[in-house]
DNA sequence: TTCAATCCCTAGGCAATACCTATGAATGTG
DNA sequence: CACATTCATAGGTATTGCCTAGGGATTGAA
């Protein structure tokens, strides 16, 4: 079996046309390298070199087998300088888990952090919903994320809360946001909410039905729409109100609705970000940047915890 | 210290994202492949594989270490082959097809000549015609051969003409030896023909025909022999005479027919010398050189193309 | 929820390999 | 003819590669 090692001593071996100085260049002892020569030979079949008086002479079998030899060796020293680069970020793809509101928070500001540090990186945001993204986690397929969660639950995950986004009440009617919404106005509210497909496992929807249910009321909503950009929309039309976190509502009403307004809940609910991976797990340089940079971004412009 | 055996362990981790699969289409059994996983991301200093109940995952690492570790596999067999082929410069069998008459103009100088640049090879001169050695080459039997070809058919091969070799009348009349033969001249002698066995796919028979056919006439032998030397002696004898190639003709007059001699044809009619070998394949070293030296001794004596 | 199957890891043992030092054999050199 | 240099060999130790056996975690089905 041909080794990078034999090829090292061969080409050491060649250019001093001596295995006593190869020894010495490489810091091993002559028959050591005379060894690695001799199963080199063994394993290609051919003498490469014709042991004289003084010193030893490369056979044309040699002269044929160096330089390739020296593109083995280089493509080795390409590929470790290549991962090489990638543990330092200069180049490689960072993968980052992140759900739909997150994005609002810090998603083009993120990337362009990470660019900024390391130019050569490629970034990918994956993940449409904290839900989507925590089977991602579970399953291996991302290192690390950024959601929202109801509580402190999935067992294996390690859950590091860095922000709470308090939900506010959103409305085109002044009159609705004259004092705190309870959830007797809530429930008999046309709402508009959005995440459809993630209703149940919705964070915000958790904890709002939770209150809800607590109140004695049940939660009904009139619109079911996919993005919060449009429920956000559909308000400023004054179609319907709605819930959101509160982060996404005073970026997305000045442009989407700047007729609406918001109030906090009574009492004041709270959605939490955090950091999630899988516990007991190595966190690689990457992944400890995102993570740097996402709490940065998120405790920037959310109270942290 | 990396090592080739990782990077294949690791090829076969990646392609199978399952230590267990890899093992299996290695021969090893699972640790063995796990170990060397482990060894390699240690040496790399960067994880490679997340490990996650059902099998493992790539990291965006191992993503980027891939291709290059592919390279690094590919340069070593190719160092490997290129070897291998020296190798049977020193110690193999050259193979080389030739056809009957080439080997009058240069067998045993060509056997001569490689034998005194790798004393250690076994040379084979194999065909006694083009059409055999032609056979041969699509059988993959031969690597590469040189022949006589009366036009470039064959497809699937590629066919390199190297000289051209005049077809000339040879008689031991010197009345008939006064100015070119033509056709009519030539339907109406008294000729005897080498090659018995091969008539219909011998290139000089086939030129011949082509003329004598355009001309009006067909062709008639007297006599059928199988080798050359044969029918030159016949026409020092004075029993017949013959069209056959120059090159032959002056190698073997004064040997076998001192009394003979010879005249152009009119037209003039060439028989052409050509280098054969599988359209596609990458010649051995053993092809290229016998190539280089059969050429060099054909455009010695014939014209050069 | 429970259970079996799957898959990776760890542990411990054996064999092969890598490396060392010491020494012998061959070949040029003074 | 000694001497210096260089490679090969021998023998011992440490490391590595590979194996089997068994444990823990995840997954998918009952």
């Amino acid at each position: 079996m041909l080794s990078l090692h034999q090829l090292t001593c061969f080409l050491a071996t060649y250019e001093h046309r001596s295995l006593t100085r190869a020894a010495e260049e490489l810091g091993y002892a002559q028959p050591s390298v005379s060894e690695q020569i001799r199963n080199l030979e063994k394993s290609l079949g051919v003498p490469l070199f014709r042991r004289v008086g003084r010193g030893v002479i490369p056979t044309t079998a040699a002269d044929t087998f160096r330089p390739h030899a020296e593109k083995v060796l280089a493509a080795s020293d390409e590929a470790q300088r290549a991962v090489a680069s990638i543990k330092s970020l200069e180049t490689g793809t960072i993968r980052f888990g992140m759900f739909g509101v997150a994005r609002l928070y810090g998603g083009a500001g993120l990337v362009a952090d990470v660019l900024e540090r390391h130019p050569g990186v490629r970034v990918e945001l994956v993940g449409q919903h904290s839900r989507e993204v925590q089977e991602n986690l579970r399953r291996g397929r991302l290192e690390v994320a950024m959601i929202a969660v109801a509580g402190i639950e999935s067992e294996g995950m390690s859950i590091t809360p860095i922000a709470r986004d308090e939900l506010v009440y959103i409305s085109a009617d002044p009159s609705r946001l004259t004092s705190p919404v309870t959830a007797k106005q809530l429930s008999e509210a046309r709402l508009v909410m959005p995440e459809t497909t993630w209703r149940d496992s919705d964070s915000a929807r958790i904890v709002l039905r939770r209150m809800l249910h607590e109140a004695g009321y049940n939660p009904t909503t009139r619109i079911e729409v996919e993005d919060i950009e449009t429920a956000v929309e559909l308000v400023g039309r004054g179609l319907a109100d709605t819930v959101t976190n509160k982060g996404a509502a005073l970026q997305l009403l000045p442009r989407l609705a700047p007729n609406a307004g918001w109030v906090s809940l009574r009492p004041r609910l709270y959605d939490t970000m955090a950091i999630v991976h899988r516990t007991g797990a190595t966190l690689s340089p990457a992944a400890q940047l995102m993570i740097e940079l996402a709490t940065q971004r998120i405790q920037a412009i959310l109270e942290p915890v």
